[in-house]
DNA sequence: AGTTGAAATGTAAGCGCTTGCATTTTCCAT
DNA sequence: ATGGAAAATGCAAGCGCTTACATTTCAACT
């Protein structure tokens, strides 16, 4: 019944207020490229008809999108939410709106969506960890795509990162297990294949072991995905061995909830029966009993900073420049001295 | 040093299989229309150039961009994650791709964020609860925008829904809980301006007092932003009074993570010392200890669902089915009977 | 009043794709 | 072989915007 009014466009606006389009577009880029009494003019053209501008037609005209892209390994768990926020506040501050999607750690996955992403007109990609296919980054560099990796360090990456140093963090944690006396570890890592901060995490461990002239075989290895329950089945596996370790490190937090949790419907008692550890200190590792002790990373401080530098390489088409930022321990109830 | 080939362009693949680009542009959307030996020649083209279709020049073509638009209150707890997960994998399995936002509980934000997803062409939208500003309704149905409320039903909404009903929800638990023997309650609610979801909850709890000839009184309220420090902070308030409840249900299971962790950080203990309950049954209502009743929401049956029901408006025009959840309690220990 | 350069505005050419319609090819029944 | 309908392909007109370039307007000087 109801006449069916199409979107208003920039036509509509330039007849309404009497100019031409060129000016009605200045007017909403460059509003001091246009002199004031005109300017009100369109301005009232467009409240009166309800304009918004049409996006695609943006994009072809000016080939910018003032969009970044960023594909996540997961939206599923806390993990990347808190940095992520971050990321997008601070592009938003900027003019830029962000564009999320999550490959299922899966690498066949990641790649179509960059793909998808580009094909979108994003100005810039943000990749989590460096570890992916020469081809991957052969294509954003032939497309000339700004890209930044986070929430994993290299100096000598393919591409500039700014996160922290995986191993050395690791490390650290596990140091600080085997100086309570524990000579009795497992670590329950998340799937290695495709990625480099889970691969690294584990390697950080191994060193530790090696450093304190352990035997490698001090170190049980279970790998699983990044899964509550999967934490859970892991740990119980570990747990009903003759002699189990007498510490769980986890590859993350969420890793360590689901041990925890099992380990308390197992009777047993953390951190008196056995101590388990996390990694990333996401809401979860606070709010659990008893806490988790686990390694902070500077979730919100790496999401700004790495929005601040990807817009640098997007408007200044600078190589860009990575950072390394810091990690500390973070001591709470479920890490205590082996028995 | 390097040439910068532009990104290859349809026409380019037409050119290097010896083709029309009207023959490439069916390859793609319609490879059915196409005879067998001209498609392999053009996907080999295609590949050999690694051809991208440009995303903005076909949305302005075919007036159509497969992109659902989601706008969520926050992306920060894990409230809509599940439900907007199961949305996403939905939505994908139907070829399109979605794009979320989030308003911060802030109308104003949202409807920005509405007309941002509008301009970029959302095929249809995703908005949770019916409090908004009229203009946002007409807004839509003048740009001719198909759009589905989740999260809340409401039968007779200006748009279709699909959720459940959190006046009844929420009315069952506060039954439950007076039936319990509870007699002086609290409610920690979320901020129930612009939110009908938090103000039906609410309204549940004193639908409960009424029904059970109680004194209105019986049920002191707070309102206060989703977060866990809110929910800490406002459980402290209602505990140091002289007589303080027994029993404090929370709006949503965040606030009431707070509500746990501050009553063990003042040595009170749950349920013994009083009994704390949640909405929505996110997954940690079960791994916090006591392990958190609740309410549980069916939220990834409302996402597929919700997907299935908005495809559906988009691509037939039809004005859309809402459909109604059912939700249960779920029974752990922070509720028990009053002392 | 007449110049003149800067500021404001207008003109029009695309951006890369889809699609209605026109044209050519294919293939079968005759 | 051949006519003709159906299938395959080509042609070309936009989609709504930005922007280089051309033109007009304006104000400040002579």
């Amino acid at each position: 019944m109801s006449k069916l009014k199409p979107a208003p466009t920039l036509d509509d606006v330039a007849k309404q207020a009497g100019v031409s389009t060129a000016t009605v577009s200045r007017c909403i880029n460059t509003p001091d490229r246009v002199v004031e009494a005109t300017r009100k003019r369109v301005q009232s053209a467009i409240e009166a008809l309800g304009y918004t501008p049409n996006f695609a037609a943006r994009v072809m005209a000016a080939k910018r999108t003032f969009t970044i892209g960023a594909i996540i390994p997961t939206m599923d768990n806390a993990i990347f939410a808190r940095g992520l926020q971050a990321f997008q506040e601070e592009l938003r501050k900027h003019g830029y709106t962000l564009l999320v999607s999550s490959s299922a750690y899966k690498p066949e996955t990641e790649e179509e969506q960059i793909r998808t992403l580009v094909a979108r007109g994003a100005d810039g990609l943000l990749l989590i960890g460096h570890d992916r296919a020469p081809h991957i980054y052969d294509f954003l560099e032939q497309r000339q795509i700004p890209a930044l990796v986070a929430w994993s360090f290299a100096a000598e990456g393919k591409l500039p990162s700014i996160g922290f140093d995986n191993r050395q963090a690791m490390f650290d944690l596990a140091c600080k297990v085997i100086g309570l006396g524990h000579r009795r570890l497992a670590m329950i890592s998340g799937i290695t294949r495709g990625n480099d901060r889970a691969r690294l995490r584990l390697e950080g461990a191994r060193d530790a072991i090696r450093h304190h002239g352990l035997d490698p075989a001090a170190l049980q290895v279970v790998e699983t995905p990044y899964e509550i329950e999967n934490g859970a089945e892991a740990f119980s596996g570990l747990m009903s061995q003759d002699t189990p370790p007498t510490a769980v490190m986890c590859g993350n937090d969420v890793l360590a909830a689901g041990a925890l949790l099992r380990a308390q419907d197992m009777g047993l008692k953390v951190p008196q029966d056995v101590s388990i550890t996390g990694f990333d200190d996401i809401e979860l590792a606070r709010l659990l009993r008893p806490g988790l002790t686990t390694v902070h990373v500077p979730h919100r401080e790496m999401g700004g900073k790495a929005a601040r530098a990807l817009i640098e390489m997007v408007e200044h088409s600078t190589p860009g420049t990575g950072e390394r930022l810091h990690t500390h321990i973070v001591e709470r109830q479920s890490l205590s001295p082996a028995p």
